[in-house]
DNA sequence: ATACACTACTTGACATTGTAAGGTAGTAGG
DNA sequence: CCTACTACCTTACAATGTCAAGTAGTGTAT
C-alpha cells in the first residue's frame, strides 16, 4: 500500500473515530487498520500530535484484560477541525476523481 | 488546501497527464493546478524524480513564446506504474469513503 | 534602447507525517 | 514460570510537498 496516500488522511480517520465515542489507542489502531493498513507506530505518535494541538484530550481507565487504557476524547476544537478536514478531503477527492475519469476511464 | 493529501497523488496525476501525450513542465503545472492547488516548486522536483526512476524520458524542443521547452514522455515502466498507482488509489479511496460514510453521513 | 511582463526551467533549505524496529509492562492460563 | 495477549511509547529514518529565490528567452510599450 502506497504510504504517501495516507498522509493527512489518518488524522481525519482518527478524529472521525473518536467523534463517535471515546476510544483508547489500541482500539483505534485495530479499527483503522480494518480500513487502511496501519500499525501502532503510526497511530500513537499521531495521537500525541492531536493531543498537543488540543484536538483531543486524554484520560486513563483501568482494564481487566491488561494494562490501563488511555482514552482519547475529541474537543470542540477537534470537532471544528474534523469538519474542515472532511470538507477539504471531499473537495480534493472530487477533483482528483474528475481528473482521473477524464483521462483514464475514457479508453 | 491540506498539503498532506497531495502526497503520492501528484505523481499519479502527472503520469496520467503525460500518458495522454507528451507535455512540457510548465504546461503540466498549469494543467494540474486546475485540479489541485500546486506550484512549480512542487512539480519540477517531482518530474526529476520520475525521470531518475525511468518512469518518463525527456527531450527539448524550441518555442517561439519563450525559452526551449522540456518535454516529458511516459515510458513502458511509467505506464505499468501508473496502472498500479491508479488501482491502489481507487482501493484506498473506496475504503476511506466507506469509513467516512459510516461515521459522518449518518447524522 | 529600456523596462516590463510573461513563459519556462531549476534549486536548496525546510516542514510534515508515516514506518520500522525496538522497548516497557500488566493480566491470565497452562 | 513461561507464554500470549493486551496496551502503551519512542527514536531514527524516508518520502514528498512548499517556499523563496534565481536564471533566461521572447515580445511589447514607452
Amino acid at each position: 500500500m502506497n504510504t504517501q496516500f495516507k498522509k493527512g488522511v489518518l488524522e481525519m480517520l482518527v478524529l472521525l473515530s473518536i467523534s463517535e465515542r471515546d476510544k483508547y489507542g489500541y482500539e483505534l489502531v485495530e479499527e483503522i487498520a480494518e480500513a487502511v493498513e496501519v500499525k501502532e507506530g503510526t497511530i500513537y505518535p499521531l495521537l500525541k500530535r492531536l493531543t498537543v494541538e488540543k484536538l483531543c484530550d486524554t484520560y486513563f481507565k483501568p482494564s481487566k484484560e491488561g494494562p490501563a487504557r488511555k482514552y482519547y476524547m475529541i474537543t470542540y476544537r477537534g470537532k471544528d477541525k474534523l469538519k474542515e478536514i472532511i470538507e477539504e478531503w471531499t473537495q480534493f477527492n472530487k477533483n482528483v476523481e474528475k481528473f482521473i475519469d477524464k483521462r483514464w476511464n475514457n479508453e
